[in-house]
DNA sequence: GTGTGTGCAAAAGGTTTGCAAGAAA
DNA sequence: TTTCTTGCAAACCTTTTGCACACAC
């Protein structure tokens, strides 16, 4: 378990001063064991309804922007109307439950590596994401 | 190159009148010879400013949603605030270029087979996606 | 004190919806 | 004439912005 003084040091290291907002939110995000996955809409209800806090929905942006430029947070794209966070900043992939709108982390290991053949002239690869989109494996249904 | 009737006709297969709007859309999608790459944006903007003809944009979503539903467009994940349509449906992969918005299509004869070594269990894979992301290769860059 | 961060409300995109009028079967 | 489709405007949802006030240093 992480304490909250690391958070201040961490925060600080990335020169973002150490706010009750955004203490609060790094409470929520990274004290846990396991990856957390997460829209902005999962993030504010959870501090609203579940904290009883009350954090601006501009305050609460502006800090999980900033975490994704420090490289504290991943940004995943499953599609138009979910734009997912992920706490799991390591080099990984996604299975994507598309009945539960449910994000699996898939570890690079857990994936032959993926090999290029075509090549775009005059460009670098930033990064090769893999989504594996699933659903339940109903053995009744055609 | 297709003809009109042909539109008229594969509309009226899958369930679809083949109304005036409908007939026009197929047109800008698919009497092309190469892969097309739109927003409904893109979309739109070419009907009004370079056909000077005028689709209400609810029609324009009804009928990109109708195609993608019987199969003739695919919908492809950027991020949250770019929507893809692909007219090539076929099992393939993408690379996006970050700096201009651009897709490129990538074969999937391209990549060596990506193969999932971890398994969710009671859960079927429905597709797997790689988007391949790239930018400019400036030698002069660090 | 200075500069950064927060909160509010308004604005901005993109997408969906309800419904009346129009077109296809 | 019945059913599907269109077009408009309003509604919706998510994200961004401007600005005054508050807080961290």
């Amino acid at each position: 378990m992480i304490k909250n003084t690391e958070f201040v040091e961490k925060l600080r290291a990335s020169g973002l001063r150490p706010t009750k907002q955004r203490l609060k939110i790094c409470e929520v995000l990274f004290k846990r064991d396991t990856t957390f996955h997460f829209t902005i809409n999962d993030l504010v209800k959870i501090i609203n309804e579940q904290l009883n806090e009350k954090i601006s929905l501009a305050t609460v942006y502006n800090t999980i922007h900033a975490f994704r430029q420090k490289g504290y947070l991943k940004e995943i794209s499953i599609n138009s109307n979910k734009n997912y966070f992920d706490t799991n900043t390591s080099l990984h992939h996604h299975f994507y439950d598309e009945e539960t709108d449910e994000l699996i982390d898939c570890d690079e290991k857990e994936i032959d590596s993926v090999n290029i053949k075509k090549n775009i002239p005059g460009k670098k690869i930033n990064s090769i994401e893999v989504l594996i989109k699933i659903a339940s494996d109903n053995q009744t249904q055609n």
